[in-house]
RNA sequence: UCCCCUUUAGCUCAGUUGGUUAGAGCAUCUGACUGUUAAUCAGAGGGUCGUUGGUUCAAGUCCAACAGGGGGAGCCA
């Protein structure tokens, strides 16, 4: 019986010609006793059903509140009204689940993003959530229509991981080893280390930092792998771009070096955009208007050059800017602002890692587009890095987007052994542990490269959200996992 | 983790140099109206001023600590 029903997204694209349907949603707003804007999360646009005056009692009209769900029946009509084309005139209304008036939080007016993140299990029934995770989803399917109409394996690397040599940050321990207060019950060692050999795996165990290691096991025998999965980051990181728990995109391809992987990554990129424009362009146009008032608020100089819908096209019709770590630094030396000692962090010259303020001078003031920056000094970056010819730089790219910041980091591997083995030794990697991640350059080793885009950023970057625990369901970050 | 800002009704916010009973808009409730578009009109209810301590005759207002939220930085995707 509930698969009888249209969605209103389909109605909507209909002519009203009188057709007698069933839609089932949730009441966003009861005017004048009589016009129920129903919303079914299909859509931001709502259905206008009319309930006629007289022909239904007064206590089924006191329960439609916001946020009821309803069944309703009815024909579609023209609407006599000017804000839609079309309503459904009802012959029937059922009340599916009331929502008591003066419980439910959400009201029909604009609420602050900060307020919507406390009650972050009601916000999708609001436009802007509505719109954002829509866009989400759509992003999510052309990953991997993507990867897949290219010929890649989708590779599920481990959640649970035993190396914690991956170097990519702090992380959460997993273990079913007894906690109590005074740690009587955790098994020890003699010397007082706990015993990890008594915990569930028999070593101690993390939540993964990277799916790359493994995933460059799938690269050398598939070709080209990718994965897409949840991360975990146990950082003390309190910013508008950072989570403890997100989900990355891990490509990983054999007989691919630097170019390579830029331009996989570049095409990537527009390529998700592009899916977005064509598929969510209604839900993009009303997040490209809430972005444009909400910048109002700001004084003229923080405003965006651009609307969101144009900043899109840009970025699609535009290369991106590449240049080597050796450039971008000449260029920042260069620059006025330099000279003119506005930077907080000094230009000391080349080897020094860049501050957020570089990056963004880079990619906001200089060549306002999406920078490619490649090639940076060996001793800023991961042991698995291609040492390049010069012996100094490694085979490293970091796409900066602007009003991120970095949204994919990727590199060359290092394919020769000995050379792997010397990175190790002088960043105190222990080879050993990663005994089976050698046996790859052991046994037919091959030039290959790979990179890591962060889903949630490019999702802000489509969305124009500015806080990325705005574009996940339920962000995890230090001192909040309520929901 | 560091720096800055902030916390007053369900929400968004006023609240003067410390001084009677802490206000507004929206929401909610009651009634009216009935082709409305975040409907409109009239009325009503709604507050431990984040918490704890201090200064003072007197604290929403000043001070301190703690907690929550936001912005920036670091770490990174």
């Amino acid at each position: 019986m509930f698969n009888k029903r249209i969605k209103i997204k389909e109605l909507l694209a209909q002519e009203p010609t009188g057709q007698e349907v069933t839609v089932m949603g949730w009441v966003r707003t009861f005017r004048n006793n009589q016009f129920i804007a129903l919303n079914d999360g299909s859509t931001n646009n709502n259905l206008q059903v009319v309930a006629g005056l007289g022909k239904f009692d007064d206590e089924l009209l006191k329960r439609i509140t916001t946020s009821a769900s309803l069944k309703v029946t009815g024909a579609i009509v023209p609407s006599l009204g000017k804000g839609q084309k079309m309503d459904m005139n009802a012959t029937s209304i059922e009340i599916l689940g009331d929502s008591d008036a003066e419980k439910y939080p959400l009201q029909p007016k604009k609420h602050s993003l900060e307020f919507l993140r406390e009650i972050a299990h009601l916000r999708f029934r609001t436009n802007t959530f509505g719109s954002v995770f829509r866009v989400r989803h759509s992003l999510a399917f052309a990953i991997h229509k993507f990867f897949n109409d290219k010929g890649f394996v989708y590779m599920h690397t481990p959640i649970i991981t035993a190396s914690d040599a991956e170097g990519a940050g702090e992380m959460f321990r997993v273990t079913t080893l007894p906690f109590d207060e005074k740690n009587e019950k955790t098994p020890r060692n003699e010397d007082g280390s706990i015993n990890f050999k008594e915990d569930f795996f028999g070593r101690a165990t993390n939540l993964t930092v990277s799916g790359q290691l493994e995933g460059e096991l799938g690269a050398t025998a598939f070709g080209e792998i990718y994965t897409f999965g949840p991360t975990f980051r146990a950082e003390n990181s309190n910013t508008a771009r950072h989570l403890a728990e997100f989900w990355m995109i891990e490509p990983e391809m054999a007989f691919c070096d630097l170019e390579d992987n830029a331009n996989l990554a570049e095409e990537f990129i527009k390529y998700l955009i592009q899916y977005a424009m064509n598929n969510n362009r209604e839900d993009l146009e009303f997040l490209a208007q809430r972005l444009s008032d909400e910048e109002k608020q700001l004084p003229q100089d923080k405003r965006s050059e651009m609307g969101l819908m144009e900043k899109l096209e840009f970025v699609l019709t535009n290369n991106f800017e590449r240049l080597t770590y050796t450039e971008a630094i000449d260029i920042l030396k260069e620059s006025n602002h330099n000279k003119k000692k506005k930077f907080q962090y000094e230009i000391t010259g080349w080897g020094m890692d860049l501050q957020s303020e570089h990056e963004r001078f880079l990619v906001e003031k200089h060549f306002k587009k999406p920078v490619i920056l490649t090639n940076y000094p060996a001793a800023i970056k991961s042991f698995y890095m291609r040492l390049n010819e010069d012996g100094k730089t490694v085979a490293a790219m970091d796409i900066l987007a602007p009003g991120i910041g970095e949204i994919v980091g990727g590199s060359q591997r290092e394919e020769r052994l000995d050379k792997l083995e010397d990175r190790m030794k002088e960043m105190n990697i222990p080879a050993e542990e990663l005994w089976w991640y050698m046996d790859t350059r052991r046994f037919g080793t091959v030039p290959h490269a790979g990179f890591g885009l962060g889903f949630e950023r490019m999702v802000q970057f489509v969305t124009g959200m500015t806080n990325i625990r705005d574009v996940i369901a339920f962000p995890r970050t230090p001192k909040s996992a309520e929901f």
